[in-house]
DNA sequence: CATCATCTCTGCATCGTTGCAAAGGACGGG
DNA sequence: CCCGTCCTTTGCAACGATGCAGAGATGATG
């Protein structure tokens, strides 16, 4: 039942427990015989070694954290999927927390009582929780923030640039010739950052292009999923002077906003073109497939994870800022044609 | 920098490693006087207790991992989402991992070296490794299947029931009126089983409808992904005589089917209707909404994390085959009105 | 042949916590 | 006034592994 222990294998091949540890972690020499021995008896016993035990000792865990608000949002999900990659590299394991975008439990993880202790350290990505919070709670544990919020200089962070992106994106919708586009996402209060930083960028290229920005326009979502955007988009189409493209904040509000769309027979892209930004999967394959400026998700989580590190080794103390890459995805949502 | 122990508490309160300890705990009882003294010195010096100690000395981690195939595929993702909940429940975490897939890495979660001792059990979700090795090479820790294969009565094992499932989804569109209906996403190799089941499910529902089951029609994927569906649907449309409806085995090969469908110019659900297994947020919003056998992935999580807690406590020796909950949940892609 | 360097191998202490059993003090009953 | 009981508090050992320093054996060197 129990497994076997250094001291069950030592006893069988009739050497010390300390010679057992050596050859199993092969950093001290050993002799053929010994060796041989010792190697007969672990696999007799089926000697797995415990590694908690090992952890205490070392003092490390070999586990980081991933904290985001929903797993079951795709861009989380996909994320995650490259985080796990990114620590493994590293020889790291991940768990997984979601906090449902709830203040308190995104509060109880750097408390007390938390298993935050359990981890040699913890990759972030907040919700509704302040930058004061998190400043006062976050003890010991070494954080990296992903994506939201931005907390100048506090904290490391790896994010697009998000205004750019928000730009680029309108820009695009700009060059196919539309006019009268609106925005559906902003989220003008303290915990909304990332939703501002967006806007910021819409407006920016609108102003660049010489077209007034109209505040009817711009929608905003307490979240980014699809049905917020579907409703926002009914409001968008109940609007007198209705909108000829949309900039979502997400794909998911994208996705939502289309499938208003298609119910109240209005055409994509001819009538109303729709971007969105995360660049998921589910956007190559909807109907029609979404434009979307997508966040190289790969090089945000290897940036996460190795700036973690080095704050977990002590090599990286001063807070970073990175800024992940991100490119324009066209599809048929802007493009029309039907092409991939 | 390095965090405070009980030891450091004790010496400022003035009383022993062991008192202090019980006041964390406070499983037992201590005077009014020297709990309030203890409790300061613990505020003043941010005391966090050690879990990895406390682990080793508990013999318990408090943590399960779940281990899928792909963290990316919106069905695990929603899976780990509630396991993830089911396993806050009793006080557990849960760290994830995934396999892609891979033969190899599955079996190294399995292995000498690997992190599973870490944990106190396992819920695992394979796909390419046979029932032979699980048992060859699960020693000692507790694990739970999920889905995937069947394994007969060597495991504990949570699903759906996939024949009944199959079966229900087809006749469903044979009440519409379908006569020529396709079925994408068979694996007739051993470790497709449970394509195997939903095959068995369909064909059951012809022959019960007394319709011939046409071999073209059953178009085998070895995964199932959006792209898959899409290549799977493409070859249905070249047959001579296409079908007018389609089952697809899970949710992504439906979605990458109605793409297929959607750029050859095909309405769905007047020339094709699609069927799903899944019951992902995807299809709610998909163009058209998608009709769907749902698996209460609540249910499975909650069984699964329950019945791994008590083979860990050693409550529940005996393999057990749990059947959860689903239910077909019909929108466009079949009945059309677009209304949901 | 004595001495020293080298190489294996071992025992002890330790990581931070909790289980156990017993010490010490307070208190009530005979 | 003494003894037994109860309650709080304590020290010691242990969970299973690794760091460290030193013991013993072997070979090299003068």
């Amino acid at each position: 039942m129990a497994g076997s222990t250094l001291r069950d294998v030592a006893r069988r091949a009739g050497v010390s427990i300390r010679t057992v540890s050596n050859v199993v972690n092969g950093s001290v020499p050993v002799s053929d015989e010994l060796r041989v021995r010792v190697q007969a008896a672990l696999d007799e016993l089926d000697y797995r070694p415990n590694l908690v035990a090992r952890n205490l000792r070392r003092g490390r865990s070999g586990m980081i954290a991933l904290v985001v608000p929903e797993l079951d949002v795709p861009y989380f999900a996909e994320l995650a999927r490259e985080v796990i990659t990114a620590a493994r590299t590293h020889g790291y394991v991940v768990m997984l927390d979601q906090t449902d975008g709830d203040g308190d439990r995104e509060r109880e993880l750097l408390g007390r009582e938390s298993r935050a202790t359990m981890f040699d350290g913890l990759l972030l990505s907040p919700l509704s929780i302040s930058a004061d919070e998190l400043r006062r709670r976050t003890n010991k544990v070494p954080v990296v923030l992903l994506g939201e919020h931005i907390f100048n200089g506090s904290f490391h962070h790896v994010a697009i640039d998000n205004i750019v992106a928000a730009r680029e994106a309108t820009e695009h919708l700009i060059g196919l010739g539309r006019r009268r586009i609106a925005a559906i996402g902003d989220q003008p209060y303290s915990t909304g950052e990332t939703a501002q930083l967006r806007t910021t960028g819409y407006r920016q290229a609108l102003e660049r292009a010489g077209l007034t920005v109209d505040r009817e326009l711009i929608v905003p979502t307490p979240r980014f999923h699809r049905h917020l955007g579907a409703e926002a988009m009914e409001r968008l189409l109940a609007l007198p002077e209705p909108p000829d493209a949309v900039f979502c904040y997400n794909d998911l509000l994208a996705i939502g906003a289309m499938h208003t769309l298609a119910r109240a027979g209005v055409r994509v892209p001819e009538d109303i073109a729709v971007v969105g930004v995360d660049g998921i999967q589910e956007g190559r394959y909807s109907s029609p497939s979404l434009t979307t400026v997508a966040p190289d998700k790969a090089a945000i989580a290897r940036t996460a994870v190795s700036t973690l590190l080095g704050v977990i080794d002590g090599s990286a103390p001063a807070p970073t800022d990175a800024k992940a890459p991100h490119r324009l995805l066209v599809r048929q949502s802007t493009r029309g044609a039907p092409v991939d």
